[in-house]
DNA sequence: ACTTGACCCTATAGTAACTTCAGGGTGTGC
DNA sequence: GCACACCCTGAAGTTACTATAGGGTCAAGT
């Protein structure tokens, strides 16, 4: 299986395997006589495991991780359930923050209900006058 | 005033106005003699304005935006009204993603509930078997 | 006068997870 | 024998910063 078949079963770009393969996620393959990389059904497994995850939102560390405990069959799964538990902490953290975000733009745009000279719009106004508080470190990788 | 008093005001670093600079946000100052950066009042409501866009997540993008639309104030505030609603509609798409994410990863977590041997975990089974999507153009910038 | 320390300067590289591009080889159907 | 789809490598671009290297400026203390 050549890579573009690959790519097309696990619904990425051809591109996106190969930057797997750099950064260790996805194991270097056999290469053909032509130097094209000829992949198999472990691969096939492995890259759609890594794919789900990405849609879960996790970062390659966390897979980095998912993958290094699951290469250990003799251990038990405590170190995958708490990886799962860690991530969806970060769900809810970013969620949280949206939610608070959220909160503060509705009540931004209240300031202005229709089109107003430029300096009299309510929003310009409220976004010149906001309490500017520092940034705090991030809890969550989710941007 | 001098570029580590203006960061302390406007509760960002030293590094983050030097960038603003080089990205167009932040006009570049008058400098001393000895080649120091100089602000003035100006220079203060203008980055605060840009940390508070910033903590309200825009993006640079949308901040240029918004001080392009600032600096025309002959116009209607028509354009900042429609920024602010195109921006609150990134963050409730990104609100529904992280629901769904949370739902998910609850369905999944749930699939093993103690530690159990590493090939009998329902975490990992069900990362092996969903269903992959393919990802689909993001309509927020918001992560 | 000399040094210490806090501040300032530029330019460059690193972060995350890719995407895009430049410049080239391979393989198959007409 | 040539077009065209596919493959290869390596480097640069994306976002909003952060960090580092390697240096200049300035006020206070000795
Ligand atoms: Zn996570
Ligand atoms: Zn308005
Ligand atoms: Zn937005
Ligand atoms: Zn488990």
């Amino acid at each position: 299986m050549k890579i573009g078949e690959l790519a097309q079963v696990a619904q990425c770009t051809v591109e996106t395997v190969r930057y797997y393969e750099k950064e260790g996620l996805l194991s270097a393959p056999a290469r053909t006589m032509a130097n094209y990389r000829s992949y198999g059904e472990l691969h096939v497994e492995r890259l759609r495991f890594i794919r789900n995850c990405r849609a879960l939102d996790m970062t390659h560390a966390e897979i980095h991780r998912l993958l290094g405990l699951m290469d250990q069959p003799a251990g038990d799964c405590g170190g995958v359930n708490q990886l799962l538990d860690e991530h969806i902490a970060h769900v809810d953290v970013r969620m949280a923050e949206l939610s608070q975000l959220k909160q503060q733009l509705r009540e931004l745009r209240q300031r202005c209900q229709s089109e107003q000279a430029m300096d009299a719009c309510g929003i310009l106004q409220g976004l010149a006058s906001m309490e500017t508080e520092p940034r705090h470190e991030r809890q969550t990788h989710l941007g």
